[in-house]
DNA sequence: TATCTTTGTGGGAGCGCTCCCATTTTTATA
DNA sequence: TATAAAAATGGGAGCGCTCCCACAAAGATA
């Protein structure tokens, strides 16, 4: 009865523990976070009532004291480009993060505005939060009071994709826009195609701008004339790629550019509905290499978007951030690699 | 110069705002916190502080001394029912729990195991982090040592798909797996099929399992035989589908039930491959009904699977079982619905 | 005007840590 | 053995809140 009364209490803090093994606070303090000014037996001595009472230190106390919580937020504007449609950008790119995020030993708050919610309220919630070291702000539309907020407050940021203003001056991961389209386009071009539309991303945010402006590039850098006519504006989704595909046939196009996978789908749809054979008669080059662009027919020639990697780097540099391991502004941009599979015939040509 | 000095020291506590105002700690407090009692012109004087300096009160320290934090957890484990091939699943149900979350104030705290985590060591992180109110455990593997953790030490939990075990004492947010295949393959066997094929889900989860006893079910009541040939053991994803189809079609099969959408998707693509009409040779049914159920061809015929929904009542259990609103054992099980399109004709039939 | 309520306000104690300084104990050196 | 230096330990103060009790001020009742 005694006994049970007795191991029935567990320990809640530091003192018990202490008043346990007959040592002071501070000492269990030191133990547990290694401070080596611990004599071996004192140390030994400790763990063991710690094992064996199961205790962890309260994070809360230890962040109150501190002024460090260990948790990075993680902002998912509800963007269109983070639509729901494309629900793969989101969790893999969290999945990077988490991957960091884990082995370093910090927690992941998470913040998803909702169509619904008011764009103040939730930046409001934010940033009165202080349960953060700081922040992952992932694709943010052009105007975005948050990065003002933190900017001015001096806070740990980091963003994911290139900001459209003061870039010089905040964190960020990306990939190279101009390029990636660049070098599909450029693909294209190569296997002597040379009515080539495409069909945009959204063309109010900054990637969608850049991928339009790598498929001009490539066209005038392959001696091919930049039309008008042979440019439908979607906004990434499936629905502008189906839409896009049936505006752009009228134009004779032999070739189309889409600014992501989700959107080539949708063209890949009205193509086959069309009758019209790729990449016989059309072949179609995206960007972003998602798990389903081996799932289509046929499989998709496409840039591989290193989303997950976006992830990891981010969390990275916002930890080493955080932890002052690091002080200057960080810029990365990782390397994108066109994957050729068969929507563009790029096999059948080589054959010849 | 003094000016400024003295509006650069933003107001960090309770202690600042009360100076400013010529009150206490308690009555910046008790305004802070809606308290009555506090005289109309009283509170008016600290509000016109609070908002000039910007203050928002420390949640840390908050939490410390309320022993609440507002954050609820929320746990995907790496499991094979919530891989990124099916990556809607997921974000979806985090919408949801989202959608809720912010509008009860509460934060979510995401903790996503990764493939290369340990177990153990991802389990006993959670465990020892008390920053978190409560918990959602999203799709577990059967055995799952935290369940029984957080059972034992009595903590707030709610569980999205029922459990295996204990299912009487724990909270869960389901639907009834079952009585959705059971609709699936009851609607093949209305159409007049009776070589009913499935491609099952992972056996080794709840899931699983019900969707393939709602299968039997279903036959058996429609006055047809259980046939172990025209059973493929699958796992929910693409690959399986796919496969799965090709072994089903040597034994002559004039429908299929799959056990998501992601398989149903493979096992369209391998119809197609095969010049396999559908629905006229093979009639294809399926759960989940993403968003891809549209664009594929034909469109899908499946079951509405109310992610989101699970995600809000989940979110709703939880934080009304932290706020004590509730206390008994909450089981939620979601309705469903049979979404008909064209992948098993039954439009072509009512026509006849 | 005296007394009892009611309403409003202030401040101590405490939440469970860390940090720092003072003190004790041990070890090294003369 | 005396003394200095180094290593180990203890405990106060403080992080910024909330909670509670004591008290002051205002209003109601006799």
């Amino acid at each position: 009865m005694t006994q049970m009364g007795n191991s029935q209490k567990r320990s809640r803090n530091l003192e018990d523990i202490a008043a346990r093994a007959g040592v002071s606070r501070s000492t269990v303090s030191r133990v547990i976070n290694h401070d080596p000014k611990v004599s071996d037996k004192t140390r030994e001595k400790v763990w063991a009532v710690i094992e064996q009472e199961g205790f962890s230190p309260n994070p809360v106390a230890r962040a109150l004291a501190t002024n460090r919580t260990n948790v990075i937020g993680v902002v998912i504007p509800h963007s269109p480009h983070i639509t729901f449609e494309d629900a793969y950008y989101f969790p893999t790119l969290l999945s990077g993060i988490s991957k960091i995020a884990n082995k370093r030993g910090y927690s992941i708050l998470l913040w998803l505005r909702q169509s619904e919610d008011d764009e103040r309220n939730f930046h409001r919630r934010i940033v009165s939060n202080r349960l953060m070291d700081g922040l992952i702000i992932a694709s943010p539309p052009q105007t975005y009071s948050l990065i003002d907020h933190f900017l001015e407050a001096n806070a740990n940021f980091v963003m994911v994709e290139r900001p459209s203003h003061h870039a010089d001056i905040i964190n960020y991961v990306t990939i190279d826009n101009i390029e990636v389209a660049y070098a599909a386009v450029s693909h294209l071009v190569n296997l002597g195609r040379c009515r080539i539309g495409t069909i945009t991303g959204n063309l109010t945010i900054t990637d969608g701008v850049d991928r339009f402006e790598g498929y001009k590039q490539a066209l005038l850098d392959g001696g091919l004339t930049f039309d008008n006519e042979l440019i439908y504006e979607g906004n990434f989704s499936y629905q502008c790629g189906y839409d896009g595909i049936k505006a752009l046939l009228d134009k004779n196009i032999d070739s189309v550019f889409t600014a992501n996978d989700i959107s080539a789908r949708g063209a890949l749809h009205a193509l086959h509905e069309a009758g019209v054979r790729v990449p016989e008669d059309v072949a179609v080059v995206s960007v972003d290499d998602l798990p389903t662009a081996v799932q289509v027919t046929p499989p998709l020639t496409t840039v591989h978007h290193p989303i997950e990697k976006k992830g990891e780097h981010a969390a990275s540099i916002l930890i080493d951030l955080i932890e002052g391991k690091v002080s200057k502004t960080q810029h990365v941009v990782l390397p994108t690699e066109l994957i050729v599979r068969e929507s563009c015939g790029a096999y059948l040509n080589v054959e010849n």
